[in-house]
DNA sequence: GCCGTTTTCGGCCCGACTGTTTTCAGTCG
């Protein structure tokens, strides 16, 4: 049986809700949820390393005891230790957790003295009054726990990077009006650049006097007030958003960003660097002994610890601090360093511009070429191109080509991956294009083992230059298709091909880990929108905003190399 | 249970808000 990282990292996870729940040692319980951290975001699978022999105990946050258990569950499927543990403390009681309000004491207290275990013994305690007989349970918390059971919707989703946005710009907008604000700021995994975020976290600088939470209270959207103090405050919007406000003054502003950026795993590793140090770090600033010595901006802080300042795509603890001591941060990409978008759609399939318009569209933006990539013949549903409509458009492309100045129109595809791994098109037509852009559009439930194939057997063709939207996933719609992205990438190497960073909103294939991923084993990417119309080719912010999250500087990513070089780096023949 | 330029034991980030209690525990970020 083979046992993926989400897998492992679900199963410490239960371990620390359960101990938490058992009253355990808290930093127990914070070591099964920082290995749990560690290993989701793993990019090499754990069966992959004890393969290889690899000792699991080097990986952060994983000692000699968490990698046999690792091992254990590779080997067997099984945590014996949760089985113990669920042996006096349901499984089930992890689930009450879940209910905002309800922590370990008091799931702890519910199920001792009312033997509640599930959220219908709790439905069952609230309805009938028995609840009041716990300790601890007055009116007020009850109707919470009301409140949150007769909603309908189980489990908020985590909303998309741009979806947030839109709920953001218009509060900002709003915060701004009020008077006496300085500045209002969005911090937390927004910042951070998340491809999806659970809630909004927004900071606003402004003199404590200020009347700042009742104006967020008159904010038309809100549709409750969870909590509300004189420096921070929680609301939920009609949208069934959450938005968390913290006001802080000018001279704690860095600080206080940085606590509410997060992550919390930075945080808390940037606290006790702070404290080995003998300073303390908190969001009022960077103190020692009572005296603050930095606080206003993010810079001042890091620079006074001796660090590199770190962006927010990369404070996830995952090296960054080590990074930034050392002087080692990367370079991150940056928006204005891409000259050319190398995936575009027109009306001749499935997008809803002419040539013509997508030209002139990425002409505004500022770059130096563009690719058209319609879609192959297989692809009925887009009216995908045969070879009588391609060598058509390839004439339209020479004509507008001649006519442009500074600007080069590339000839391209986006060519089907068929089932065997050949593609939709035979090389003679391959070869009159410039590059291919090939992907999968069908057949996405084939064994890891037989899909993994397909893609490799397809980039043997020496036509094949870039693999689009490698895993085909869609955010909160479609899981991705099941194959070793490890193999994938090391095969694209040998054979000079590079992946895809699809910047869809929805795609945003590939994520940061495997962006990451591909940097380490040194494979090129590009990052393309995917634009099926004028508009899309804006989506380029978010392909970097992923972009950075995975630590790519500007070297790692094709389309930023000038037309002549970009050139060469697709002649594999 | 992890971890180390204070190291193999003794630490482990730090503060706001709420409810229930009557000075603080629990929860959350």
């Amino acid at each position: 049986m083979r046992v993926n990282n989400a897998e492992i990292a679900r199963l410490f996870e239960r371990v620390a809700d359960l101990l938490e729940i058992e009253d355990a040692n808290p930093f127990r319980v914070r070591a099964y949820r920082n290995a749990a951290r560690t290993i989701r975001g793993y990019s090499l699978s754990m069966v992959e390393l004890l393969k290889q022999g690899k000792d699991l105990s080097e990986l952060r946050h994983i000692g000699d005891d968490l990698a046999e258990k690792i091992q254990e569950i590779v080997e067997t499927g099984d945590l014996p230790i949760l089985r113990e543990i669920e042996a006096h403390t349901p499984a089930s009681l992890g689930d009450l957790l879940n209910v905002p309000g309800l922590g370990p004491k008091r799931v702890k207290a519910l199920y001792q003295q009312l033997d509640i275990c599930s959220i219908e013994d709790l439905r069952r305690a609230v309805y009938s009054g028995k609840i009041y007989t716990v300790k601890g349970f007055g009116e007020a918390t009850v109707r919470s726990i009301i409140n949150r059971l007769d909603r309908s919707r189980p489990v908020q989703r985590r909303t998309k990077w741009l979806d947030a946005e839109k709920t953001a710009r218009p509060l900002l907008r709003y915060l701004n009006k009020c008077k006496g604000v300085k500045k209002v700021t969005m911090a937390g995994s927004f910042r951070r650049c998340k491809e999806t975020v659970r809630d909004l976290d927004i900071l606003v600088s402004a003199k404590l006097d200020t009347s700042v939470m009742q104006h967020l209270s008159n904010y038309p959207e809100v549709a409750r007030v969870i909590s509300m103090g004189e420096t921070r405050s929680t609301i939920l919007l009609d949208d069934g958003m959450q938005v968390d406000v913290r006001v802080i003054a000018p001279e704690s502003y860095g600080a206080a960003l940085m606590y509410l950026t997060g992550s919390k795993y930075h945080n808390i590793e940037l606290r006790t660097y702070a404290h080995n140090l003998g300073f303390k770090l908190n969001e009022y600033g960077l103190f020692r002994n009572a005296k603050q010595l930095a606080g206003e901006t993010e810079y001042d802080v890091y620079s006074t610890l001796g660090l590199s300042y770190i962006e927010p795509e990369l404070r996830e603890n995952t090296g960054e601090i080590i990074a930034a001591q050392t002087k080692s941060l990367p370079q991150l990409i940056n928006e204005t360093d891409i000259r050319g978008d190398l995936h575009c759609h027109t009306n001749a399939t499935d997008g809803h511009a002419s040539l013509k318009s997508m030209v002139n569209s990425a002409r505004k933006k500022g770059y130096e070429y563009i690719s058209i990539n319609d879609h192959s013949q297989r692809l009925t549903v887009a009216h995908g191109l045969d070879k009588a409509r391609l060598l058509q458009q390839l004439k339209e492309i020479d004509q507008l080509n001649s006519e442009l100045t500074n600007f080069v129109i590339l000839k391209s595809i986006e060519v089907d991956i068929l089932e065997d791994g050949s593609l939709d098109f035979p090389d003679s037509i391959l070869k009159q294009l410039d590059f291919t852009v090939c992907a999968i559009h069908h057949k996405f439930n084939l064994s890891e083992k037989k899909q993994t194939q397909r893609i490799i057997r397809a980039m043997d063709n020496p036509y094949f230059n870039i693999l689009a939207h490698p895993t085909g996933r869609l955010i909160n719609q479609r899981a991705a298709y099941n194959i070793n992205m490890r193999e994938i990438m090391l095969a694209a190497k040998q054979r000079g091909c590079v992946l895809e960073l699809n910047a869809q909103p929805e795609r945003l294939d590939l994520d940061d880990i495997h962006c990451k991923l591909a940097k380490d084993l040194g494979v090129k990417l590009v990052i393309s929108t995917d634009a099926h119309s004028q508009e899309d080719l804006d989506s380029m912010r978010l392909g970097i905003n992923q972009a950075r999250r995975g630590w790519l500087e500007a070297t790692d990513v094709l389309n930023t190399l000038p037309l002549t070089q970009l050139k060469r780096q697709f002649k594999r023949i």
